[in-house]
DNA sequence: CTGAAAGCGCTTACAG
DNA sequence: CTGAAAGCGCTTACAG
């Protein structure tokens, strides 16, 4: 008795401990203390409506008197729900945080999530490591539900994801090689034509275009809704005018001076997102070109650094926001939906949910 | 027997199941399948070496053909360590997603926790719900450490989740109202001696300063190096010109535009960050001022844009990678330490591996 | 080296 | 409305 490394030498008798085997306390602990057994202690916990009005108070009392929160192993292990989604951007870290996309579309999601009663995660995918982690992580059950951003030309994770029964969606229309998700989309194309009616509209008819990544549909199509009203307006975009220059600012750069050296009496720019005409803006800055006098510029996304810029930025408003609310919703939609639902509907649920692609509008600044 | 919904009708007899009752394959399957007891294949799995090579071979075998993956709920209920470190930012998700500050120090600290085998999770702390999340997301065993950036005055979870007993640590001197929680730091008020120096160098007499937010000590200390060796120099900066810019660019705009205001023959201007820089550039610009010739522009944290700008900032580099690094080797540290250690000594683990603070150095580029 | 058994903390039919 | 009991899937002394 004396040798025994008891860490609660007053937790003795038939009374019930007030902190468990880890030092916290347990719902065993609460219930002991308002009297009542775990299951009820449980109960009330849980919101059930099956519970006296005394036995509430008293819980309730007990378990804001002890601190108390529960396990989360233990929960996830019987509920079989960890209440947690994951955002996943599949990108390098840098991308993820200087590109402010991503938080506006994170803010409007986190709000749903968290209303919804669960966790958001992030999560980078920047390598085949942290996939495998990811995928692993979603089987060992810490994942209920997932968006994803940024996916590439064979990302498999979503699917991967899918396979194991969990509710996914992809923002924007899924690359060749990552299967047929559920996703939403801006209307891509519809925003490339806006930027091409408003260079267009300004005289321009000497345009390039700084593209993103070329595996990316979101920049192909802003490219094609380009051309296509360009085409109308007797402007022809020849293959050299487009460069691609990875959605960042100094890919924007690089993408911009190589153009310059091509098409030296360029006198319009579409970027086909705002870091990227960021980068542009500093180079013809650089070599003398004025905007919008010499060349006009036109970005997309609208990220709050556009009106910042000098001039601030023409460029395609995408509701970022909503978008995030769009995937998040569809998400805890299926979450919440009918526990006996068919679970091969599930991508159909999602689906169902997420509605047509969201409306881009123009935003006339200086630049262009 | 036709009416029980059974959803493995082969799973039948004395014979252990293939899947658990999630449908999805347990412990017991893999040791059925490898015809040992569930306590060796744990063994294998976990890499005991009190093991025989066949029943390693067997289990190994069993797990990759079933691809089994072990179901953390049940792992985490019984080892007490979900094995995942947070990484917390507090700040609104805007800031989170637009300073690239974050991506490095992250990606240093990702790449050490990873390697010790634990998951990093991302949070943001915006407000006191998120603060209220995460604290039950801590108490509720989902964490094993935490790293905190972006500490404002006041922010009470890294004691919080220290009361828990769990390893934190935070970047940057603690601003008051956060407690004693270890810490590692950059040297700031060297660095902000670096940039006068160089401000004075460059014959600069009539600097003003971009301020960080009021309330955290690593732009205080930058200012007050500064200060120093500018009145060493034989320049006194008056308190009206240093005006906080809240370390964005939008901000920095503001401020730089007010100081441009109050002191119109400003001949220099040293940012807290560069954020604050390339808005402060924009302005200048904006204004008709030259730089460096006019006004020579010194920023601090040589963040990837800061080659991009135009002209390219002259910038005070913090080696940010390293930091995450210290932070996370410090944390993992005091994870991986004796399991019999004093609970009450993590703090004092936890800071003695974080050793000296980190030094900075200017990289002098076109804008000074 | 291996297995039977206990137990982590919770939820949820099942009876009452 | 309430409690006793089973069970989620894993790890880990304890014997052998």
């Amino acid at each position: 008795m004396v040798d025994r490394l008891d860490p609660h030498p007053d937790a003795e008798g038939g009374v019930a401990p007030v902190r468990g085997a880890a030092g916290v306390p347990t719902l065993e602990s609460v219930a002991a203390a308002a009297g009542v057994s775990r299951a009820t202690a449980s109960r009330v916990l849980n919101g059930s409506p099956r519970v006296s009005e005394a036995a509430r108070a008293g819980v309730l009392a007990a378990a804001e008197q002890l601190s108390y929160v529960p396990n989360g192993a233990a929960r996830m292990l019987v509920t079989r729900r960890s209440d947690a989604v994951a955002f996943v951007v599949c990108e390098q870290e840098e991308v993820f945080f200087s590109d402010p996309f991503f938080a506006t579309v994170l803010k409007g999601a986190h709000r749903v999530v968290v209303r919804s009663g669960r966790q958001v995660l992030f999560v980078v995918v920047a390598d085949e490591g942290d996939r495998r982690r990811l995928e692993r992580f979603a089987a060992g059950g810490h994942l209920d539900a997932a968006m994803f951003l940024s996916v590439h030309r064979g990302e498999h994770s979503p699917a991967r994801l899918a396979e194991l029964g969990m509710p996914v969606v992809v923002a924007g229309r899924p690359p060749a090689g990552v299967g047929a998700q559920p996703h939403v989309d801006t209307d891509n194309v519809g925003g490339g034509r806006l930027a091409a009616g408003h260079l267009l509209a300004v005289g321009r008819r000497r345009p390039v275009v700084l593209t993103g990544p070329p595996d990316m549909p979101s920049s192909a199509d802003r490219v094609r809704g380009l051309r296509e009203v360009l085409a109308a307006g007797g402007v022809h975009l020849p293959d050299a005018a487009a460069e691609p220059g990875h959605y960042s600012v100094e890919g924007g750069r690089t993408a911009m001076a190589l153009l310059l050296d091509r098409f030296p009496d360029l006198d319009g720019v579409f970027a086909a997102n705002d870091l990227m005409a960021v980068g542009a803006l500093g180079v013809l800055r650089e070599r003398g070109r004025r905007v919008p006098e010499d060349v006009a510029v036109v970005g997309y996304d609208d990220i709050p650094l556009a009106s910042a810029t000098s001039p601030p930025l023409t460029t395609v408003h995408q509701p970022l926001e909503e978008l995030g609310r769009r995937m998040a919703t569809a998400l805890v939609r299926a979450l919440d939906g009918p526990p006996g639902g068919d679970p091969a509907g599930t991508a159909e649920v999602v689906q169902a949910a997420l509605g047509e692609p969201l409306q881009t509008r123009l935003v006339v600044r200086g630049s262009a």
